[in-house]
DNA sequence: ATTGACCTTAGACCATAGTCAAAGGTCTAT
DNA sequence: ATAGACCTTTGACTATGGTCTAAGGTCAAT
């Protein structure tokens, strides 16, 4: 599919697309008119990248972390590879669920802020 | 304390402290040498805001939900505005364990990005 | 063959969250 | 009184993750 196509599909502008085109997250392969092409999996792709974005990943990091596994590594590491992310995104939660136990405890407290 | 000694015990620069200042995150007093004087709580609230800010804040976020707690709100509708973010906390967590889930169901997989 | 929708690139521009450097004032100790 | 540490401001610069514009090529339908 066109770039078009790909950005009504994914919700995310053409401009986007062709960013993170750039930076490697997805790929295409060229039409002879010079468009680019995208297979129809990159639709489920950039919304796993839009979702790992809202929740605090940088563009770096993804690409990082689907470079890995396109890289030919064995199953084994990529499952080392994933199983690091998850040590993150569990820190994330330990952190969220910390600051929401400060906020919570705050709104029991007569003063809010604590000032 | 002076700019300096805060900087050190929040462990944060003083570039970063004038920023914040900046945007109303911190306040401090002036000295009659010109120099910022801070209370001594300052050391908990920019804890409290790099917390937030670790955990994918902005900081107009956190600025806009001091404000709030500042500008005389009752202690109800302080409550009111401190469980609005306890609800976006709890997305947060709730998007975090599904891109946990995702991804540790890819590693459960043969073929891991699923392309 | 020309209109309109779609695509291409490059480069300017924006906000966020800073860092860094210049130029200068202040305070303390010698 | 002068060195050194500390403070002030302003403005330039950085990276991230885009958006927007300009200038132009492509394609399908009329």
């Amino acid at each position: 599919m066109r770039i078009g196509e790909l950005s009504e599909q994914a919700g995310v502008s053409c401009d986007a697309l062709r960013l993170y085109e750039k930076r490697g997250l997805i790929q295409s392969v060229r039409r002879r008119n010079g468009y680019r092409d995208f297979d129809g999996s990159a639709v489920q792709l950039v919304g796993m990248i839009r979702l790992a974005q809202r929740l605090g990943f940088s563009l770096s990091e993804i690409s990082a972390l689907l470079e890995q596994m396109h890289g030919g590594l064995s199953d084994v590491e990529v499952a080392e590879v994933l199983g690091q992310k998850l040590v993150e995104i569990d820190a994330k939660i330990a952190g969220l669920q910390e600051l929401r136990q400060i906020l919570s405890a705050r709104i029991a407290a007569a003063c809010p802020l604590g000032l």
